[in-house]
DNA sequence: CCGGTTACAGTAACCGGTTACATTATTGCA
DNA sequence: TGCAATAATGTAACCGGTTACTGTAACCGG
C-alpha cells in the first residue's frame, strides 16, 4: 500500500519492477485515489477557494480564467462561492480552513477580524482588489487606479474642455472605486476646478442600473454637467443608454468614459473611452501568489498591475 | 464522540442536557468539523462540480448565480473547472466521482463514453444546454430555441421584408446553436426563401470575433444580404460593430438580431432585438434537478425553459 | 571479508470523523 | 411488580489513504 502511495505521488523512487507490477493493475481496476482519504491523511484538500462578492460582474469571467488556469496547472481545483455584502460574516464563510487550502478573497464582506483569525492560524489568503490591514502581511493584487483615472479625467478636461464632470460610483463600491474617485478629485483640483459634491452619484444601485441612477439625476437636475466618468464600463454603458433616452447625444452633447475595458467596450457604439485593466492577469498573479504562500516561498504583499488609458470615441475623440 | 456527531448532523435526537454540554464547548474550542474526515467517513463530499466549456461567455455569470444559490441553500459547495474543446477527455476530468457528489456539465468536450461510465457507477450528472444520449436517462436543462428562433427570423421576413439573412454560428458551436440554425432554415422554408449555404458563417472564431468573421465575409462578398441572425448576443454586438465600421448603418441598412438577451442587450445602441433566455433559471433548475438525483427523488429528463422574442431596435423596429 | 551506508519495500499508526452495534436508562402495559 | 419496548448514549470498527519507522538486500570502501 505504502509503495503504491509513493508511486502515485512520486515522492520517493520506486523500482521499475514494482512500477510494472502496479501500473497494469491500476489500469485494470480503473483505480483513482479517493480524494477525501488523501485529504484526511495529508491534511490538504487540493482546493483553493474564491470568495467573490458577485459572479455577475464583467470582471468575473476573466478573473476566473486566469486563476483557474494557474491553479489547475499546479494541481489545485477552484471552489467558487459568492459572498455578497448582505452576507453575515458571523457564521463561518462557505469556504475556509475547513474545506480549502487557501482562499482568494474578492469581497469586502469578509471582515478584517476573519482575515486576522485566518492569518493567525496560518491559513493562506490572497486579496484581490482589496488592501490588507497593515498588520497582516498577506498578498494583495490590485490594478493601478489612480494614475490612469487621473489621466482619463485630465483628458476630458484638457482635450475636450469639460468642466462639470460627474463621477458615478459603481454598486458595491469596492476599494477600486474609491481610488478612482480620489483620482477624479485630484484631477479636478490640478486643473483648478472646484469639486461639486452633487456631481458624485450612484453607489447603491443594483447591477446595470447606472441607467436608473442617471435617470433620477436627470429628473432632478437640469443637465448641469458635460461629462460622466463612470466607475466601470458596465456603468458607462448604462449611463450612455440613459442619456440617449433623454435625448442627449454621446459624445456630441455629453462625454462618457468608463473603467476596465471590458470585452464589449470596443464594440459599443460609441466605442468606449476607458482604462484597460488586465483582469485575467489579476487572476493569474493572484493564483501565483497563492502558490507562493502555500509553498512557503516569498511573495509580494502588494502587486499593482499596470493599466492604460484607451482613447476611443465616447469621450469625443476619433469621430 | 458519536453523540456530538449526531448532534451536529441532527440525525437523531440528542437530549437537551447533552446539547447544553456540547454547545459551550464547541464555542470555546471554535470547533468546525474537518470536511475531509466527514467526507471519508460518510463517503460524500458536499461538493457539486460545474464543468464548463468556458467561463467568459456572458451566459456564465447568471448560470453560476442560479446554480450556486440553489446548491448553497442545500448545503453543497460549487467546484468550478473549465473543460474547453481542446481538453483531452482521455485523462480523468478535473471534477468527477473522486472529488464531487455530482457534476453539472456545460460542455460538449465530456465524451458520451464518460457520461455512460459515470451513469453506470450511479454518479449524478445534470446536463445543461446539451441533450443526453438516448440510452441515458439523466436530467437535461435547456432553453426553448426553435420556436423563438423561428419567430425571430419570421419577424425579419414579415415585418422588415428581409430575404437574405445571414446566420452566424457562435464559437464553440454548442447544441443550442444548432437548434437555432435549424429553426432559421425552417423559417426561410416556411416563407419560400431558398436557403443559401453561403449565408451561414462563423463557428470557428474566438470569442468576440464575430467582428472578424463579419469583416472577412464583407471583404469577400459584396453586401449580398440584408439581415444577420447572430447565434448569440455577444456575436450580435460584434457583428454590428463590424458593419458600422464598414459604413453600413444598423438597422437602417442592415438588421441584426441576437439570442440570449444578455444584460447589455437593452443598453446597446441600437438596442438589440433578441430572444430572452432565462439563464439564471437554468442554473436554478439544474441545481434542483441535481438535488433530486442526489436524493433519489424523481426528476425530469428534459426541462425546456421558455424563451421569448424581445423586439427592440436593431431589427428596425421602434425607431 | 566486514561494518556501514544506501535504496527500496513492508508494517502499522494515524488522520477525524460516521455509524453499526452494544449498553444503559426510561417508559408503558399486563 | 416485572418484563418488553423504546430512547439516549457509549464503544469501537471503519472510511482509504499517508507517512514515520522498521526490515532487508545490495553496494561500497578499506
Amino acid at each position: 500500500m505504502a509503495t503504491v502511495s509513493r508511486y502515485i505521488n512520486h515522492r520517493e523512487t520506486v523500482s521499475d519492477e514494482i512500477v510494472n507490477r502496479i501500473r497494469p493493475v491500476m489500469q485494470e481496476l480503473n483505480y483513482v485515489p479517493l480524494v477525501a482519504a488523501r485529504n484526511l491523511a495529508s491534511r490538504k484538500t487540493g482546493i483553493i477557494g474564491l470568495l467573490s462578492f458577485t459572479v455577475e460582474y464583467g470582471f468575473f469571467g476573466p478573473l476566473v480564467t486566469g486563476l483557474e488556469k494557474t491553479l489547475k496547472e499546479n494541481g489545485y481545483n477552484l471552489l467558487v462561492a459568492t459572498y455578497p455584502p448582505d452576507h453575515n460574516d458571523e457564521i463561518a464563510p462557505p469556504i475556509g480552513p475547513h474545506n480549502a487550502d487557501g482562499v482568494v478573497v474578492f469581497s469586502n464582506t469578509l471582515s478584517e477580524e476573519r482575515l486576522a483569525e485566518w492569518y493567525g492560524m496560518q491559513f493562506p489568503i490572497v486579496l484581490v482588489h482589496r488592501t490588507a490591514p497593515h498588520s497582516l502581511p498577506i498578498p494583495c493584487v490590485n490594478v493601478e487606479n489612480k494614475t490612469a483615472s487621473f489621466k482619463l479625467v485630465e483628458h476630458l478636461i484638457e482635450e475636450h474642455g469639460k468642466k462639470q464632470i460627474i463621477f458615478m460610483r459603481p454598486s458595491g463600491y469596492q476599494e477600486d472605486a474609491h481610488s478612482r474617485e480620489l483620482a477624479y478629485k485630484a484631477a479636478l483640483k490640478a486643473h483648478s476646478i472646484v469639486f461639486d459634491p452633487n456631481l458624485i452619484i450612484g453607489g447603491n444601485y443594483d447591477q446595470g442600473a447606472g441607467r436608473q441612477a442617471m435617470e433620477e439625476f436627470l429628473a432632478n437636475n437640469p443637465p448641469s454637467f458635460d461629462a460622466v466618468f463612470a466607475g466601470d464600463d458596465d456603468l458607462a454603458v448604462s449611463v450612455i443608454s440613459a442619456l440617449q433616452n433623454a435625448g442627449l447625444r454621446v459624445p456630441e452633447d455629453m462625454a462618457v468614459v468608463g473603467f476596465d475595458d471590458q470585452r464589449f467596450a470596443r464594440l459599443f457604439v460609441p466605442a468606449l473611452t476607458t482604462v484597460h485593466a488586465p483582469t485575467e492577469e489579476v487572476g493569474r498573479v493572484a493564483g501565483q501568489q497563492m502558490l507562493n504562500v502555500l509553498r512557503g516561498q516569498p511573495f509580494d504583499c502588494m502587486t499593482v498591475l499596470p493599466t492604460e488609458v484607451v482613447i476611443r470615441q465616447s469621450c469625443g475623440c476619433c469621430q
